[in-house]
RNA sequence: UCACGCGGCUA
């Protein structure tokens, strides 16, 4: 069931639905009861595919061949659902979820916390995210970046930064993500010195800027037209084995 | 030490 979990998982990461069908027919048809983490890729094929009720389905399925849904179970379906644009389903499921005791974790709150700021709700977002530490367990640096950066989306990169000093102050450390997120915050805003001086300040923590932090401030520098600076940047990248797409 | 759920740029 391990090297069919994987080969699932690649044909629905894949994008070949078709493909995966069959090898869940045949599960079906041999009366294999799948794994856990089977089930799980099922759920994620039916989101893929936009069948949403047959997700629920496999929920009602692993409870009754007493295989409990877990997190991730929950998880996939919620992102899912987000990814469509059904946050208040979402939020339904995340609701069952702890009628069945199961404790989100982290990963879990993640996807709601993206789900409210797809949707253009950072305030709900927040709330989310004050729930969890209600909930005590920890934001971890996705969780930060998640909402630093819906905050930087819709215009709010003030609370974006008292974030960052937040994180530091717990003990969080940001990572190439989340200040690539804030440099592209200055970017958009036009403060392209500001972002470089992020720069220096992601390297002096011993963080690295990695292709998408480069291609974000390749991308500011060439709007304000500082083309020899871009150049310059490219020869930094190439001195730190950072391979230009 | 292996499989399933999260965050940044994408012209």
């Amino acid at each position: 069931l391990t090297a069919l979990s994987t080969l699932l998982n690649l044909l629905v990461e894949a994008g070949r639905l078709d493909l995966a069908e069959e090898v869940f027919a045949d599960l079906r048809n041999l009366r294999l009861v799948p794994s856990a983490c089977i089930f799980n890729i099922f759920i994620k094929f039916h989101c893929k595919a936009g069948n949403f009720e047959k997700g629920f389905e496999i929920l009602e399925e692993m409870d009754r061949v007493q295989c409990a849904p877990n997190v991730i179970s929950y998880s996939t379906l919620m992102g899912g659902l987000c990814r469509a644009g059904k946050l208040k389903e979402a939020v339904g499921v995340f609701e069952e979820m702890l009628k069945k005791g199961i404790v989100p974790d982290a990963l879990a709150y993640d996807v709601l916390i993206n789900g409210f700021c797809d949707a253009g709700n950072v305030n709900g977002a927040k709330k989310i995210f004050d729930m969890m530490k209600k909930n005590m367990c920890k934001p971890n640096n996705v969780n930060f970046s998640s909402l630093m950066n819906g905050l930087c989306k819709e215009g709010r990169s003030h609370e974006a930064f008292e974030l960052l000093s937040e994180m530091l102050a717990t003990g969080c450390r940001p990572d190439a993500v989340t200040y690539t997120i804030l440099i592209n915050c200055f970017c958009k805003e036009g403060r392209i010195e500001e972002a470089q001086r992020m720069i220096a300040k992601m390297k002096a923590g011993g963080c690295a800027p990695d292709i998408g932090t480069y291609n974000v401030l390749i991308g500011g520098l060439c709007r304000e037209g500082k083309f020899e600076v871009v150049f310059g940047i490219l020869d930094e990248m190439s001195r730190s084995g950072c391979v230009p797409n």
